[in-house]
DNA sequence: AGAGCACTGATCC
DNA sequence: GGATCAGTGCTCT
């Protein structure tokens, strides 16, 4: 695949740095789209894998969204450990300070 | 061309 | 306060 609005999530998300969580809103709003969806599915397929820590993306609310047990399988848990690892509190799936460590574009 | 999706906001109970 | 409906844009089959 050529650069598409799968890249620029991927280079958006690239831009966030450890430690530091950003939102679909925020993200589909930086790509100029209200398409939120658009960005959690371009991040499902994921072409870029490691590269783009789709564990940093969570949603408006600081709710983890996906990525917690209803994905692929049970790796999932361990982004939320990297998550922790990075400096991000992650209280029942949910971002405990959200608000300090949001990342906004 | 069609269906699905890792969402969100608004509405309904 | 929680559950459901509708809308949204993009990727994959």
């Amino acid at each position: 695949m050529k650069e598409s609005f799968n890249g620029r999530v991927y280079k958006n998300l690239k831009k966030v740095p450890a430690g530091f969580v950003t939102t679909y809103k925020e993200l589909a709003k930086s790509l100029n789209t209200k398409a939120y969806q658009a960005v959690g599915n371009a991040l499902r397929n994921n072409p870029y894998a490691p590269i783009v820590p789709c564990h940093r993306v969570v949603k408006s609310d600081g709710t983890i969204g996906g990525f917690n047990g209803k994905t692929s399988g049970n790796e999932i848990g361990k982004k939320i450990k990297l998550l922790l690892s990075e400096g991000v509190i992650v209280k029942n799936n949910k971002i405990a300070n959200f608000d300090k460590i949001i990342y906004k574009f």
